[in-house]
DNA sequence: TTGTATGCGTTATCAT
DNA sequence: ATGATAACGCATACAA
């Protein structure tokens, strides 16, 4: 080794195997060269126990092989699902992930992003709120659940109809009186359309349906308030309710529960986000499942792809229903 | 701009504000340089909307300012929290996060191991399984939960203290015969304390306490049938239940009520680990908490320390108990 | 104080 | 087919 303590370098290989410094570069990069060179080198590198300095490669090539993969936190378990998945598919083609956790905070997306351009990165994922967050045209990036403009594409569920799925599912168990409960951000956001979905369900069906939409910060009390204002006589206004949360939902359940109303023989409650306890355990409640390992591979499929043109701004991918306990089954 | 499309380099600062290339750098790190040149170079960076080239840099310095985190997935809830605070404490020191889900695959840990040692990162902090993962001893590393030997310290939490404060805990609150379940990997982890701190305390208390204790893969059925086999005329034989997880805590409950059992009235349960339902709800279970926080910020603190001597091989920090309901209050 | 020149580890373009 | 050499973008020792 040349400098002990020092990682070797191709120099140190090809001093060690007697070769020139490019023979060495084409044998790691597997251009053809000669059999007994060829040996000779490799043997050079695991006696050394070499490894290629990926940094210095990315200076040359301009290619870093990371993708900077920007999201809230990791503790939100929606969260966790989309990193992992992420980071899936990433491996699979050959990439990394340099993980940016904003904690929702508007500044730190904004940093995230330039840090991100600094290193250099392939291309970014991002789920993001800051509502005027400047993403360089330069990288290549998908937005998730927001549309950000440019060129960067959004990958969604399809939370249109996801709401309708809710509504369906909701009347096809009986119900006739709905509600919506949401309470979220004011921003635009795709999620907001879980909401129109399952409006534009309740009119084409004729069934009632009154919506109940709070902003985020405020406590979760209101709802209890608003439940108990539509109770008379012990019997609840409504008979099936959609939630725009699986948080929210078992939320709405535990109030319902207080109130003396039984789910889900008296009230039904669908969910949205399918989510499991510890991850892979039982769903929290009834819930329109978002499709987790697609969205995230088809984030990664269009942060890679070559071709820019053509490309849809807005991606839907499908939702379906899970029974959770909280709907007659 | 030199060439449009090509992201602008210091050369190009240079050019743009009339100086040299020194004196950007220098603007750029801070170092002293004439007032008049300063102002010239922020404008022409901001003009040129310049970004350095972290690449670059890492190659220059021998330094990236980047830390390989591996962790089995981001699905289970630990992970995730564990992932969560250490990125936030690593973006404190002005580090990033490089984030390797190995899916509980051995050789993958070891892949991703080596990729993060080409990737020249300034340190790896990692919770892994493989029992003969080699970590070259040219960088930083710090473990979780597993001792390794070399010099990687290992952070866990108070595992032996978790297990005594259970049995604590139970004893307090009346029960007499105890058990412990713990279904997991046969592997010298850290974890594997629990048990051992929680039959110490159960000796010095002078309380009967049974183990069962089931492999990986084991199907979860064969504790139901331990349970059964210790019930008589609908009585069990214990009053007090400590599980090697949360997660096995509520299975177990799921268990006990199936069998006619009250919980708490007639068994109690701890869990350990503190989850909460959706990261940030309610928890689970009675259980102890590991303190993630802390934990990720020691692991932060090793893996960017200097001094390589006098450090502990293994730092252990203190765990809590938390009501959840599985217990009586 | 400011500018110039060299090298970090790699790849790619040349001659040989 | 192989070896020498020039960049890539930045930091820094040294010269001006």
């Amino acid at each position: 080794m040349a400098k002990p303590g020092e990682a070797p370098t191709m120099k140190d290989v090809a001093r060690e195997a007697g070769v020139s410094l490019g023979t060495v570069s084409k044998v790691i990069n597997g251009i053809p060269v000669g059999e007994s060179y060829r040996k000779k080198v490799e043997a050079a590198i695991k006696q050394l126990d070499y490894h290629i300095n990926a940094y210095a490669k990315g200076l040359k090539n301009n290619r870093t092989y990371t993708i900077a993969v920007i999201l809230p936190n990791m503790i939100n378990p929606f969260f966790g699902i989309m990193a992992h998945y992420i980071n899936r598919a990433l491996v699979r083609h050959g990439y990394r992930m340099l993980l940016c956790d904003t904690d929702y905070d508007y500044a730190k997306e904004q940093e995230m992003v330039q840090m991100a351009e600094q290193n250099k990165v392939d291309g970014i994922i991002a789920l993001t709120y800051n509502p005027d967050l400047k993403i360089s045209q330069n990288v290549r990036s998908v937005s998730i659940d927001r549309c950000l403009g440019g060129n960067t594409p959004c990958v969604a569920s399809d939370n249109y109809a996801g709401g309708r799925l809710a509504a369906q599912k909701l009347v096809e168990n009986g119900c006739r009186n709905l509600a919506f409960l949401r309470i979220g951000s004011a921003l635009a956001s795709e999620t907001n359309k879980r909401k129109d979905g399952f409006v534009a369900a309740c009119e084409a069906m004729q069934i009632p349906c009154v919506c109940k939409v709070l902003l985020d910060g405020t406590p979760i009390e209101e709802f209890e308030q608003f439940l108990r204002d539509n109770l008379t006589d012990g019997r609840l206004a409504f008979d099936g309710i959609f939630c725009v949360t699986d948080k929210l939902a078992v939320e709405t359940v535990k109030m319902l529960r207080r109130m003396g109303q039984r789910v889900p023989e008296d009230v039904q409650v669908i969910g949205y986000d399918g989510l499991r306890t510890f991850g892979d355990g039982d769903y929290y409640c009834s819930t329109i499942v978002q499709p987790a390992e697609a969205m995230a591979e088809t984030c990664v499929r269009l942060v890679l792809e070559e071709t820019d043109t053509n490309t849809p701004s807005l991606l839907c991918l499908p939702v379906s229903y899970a029974f959770g306990g909280t709907t007659k089954a």
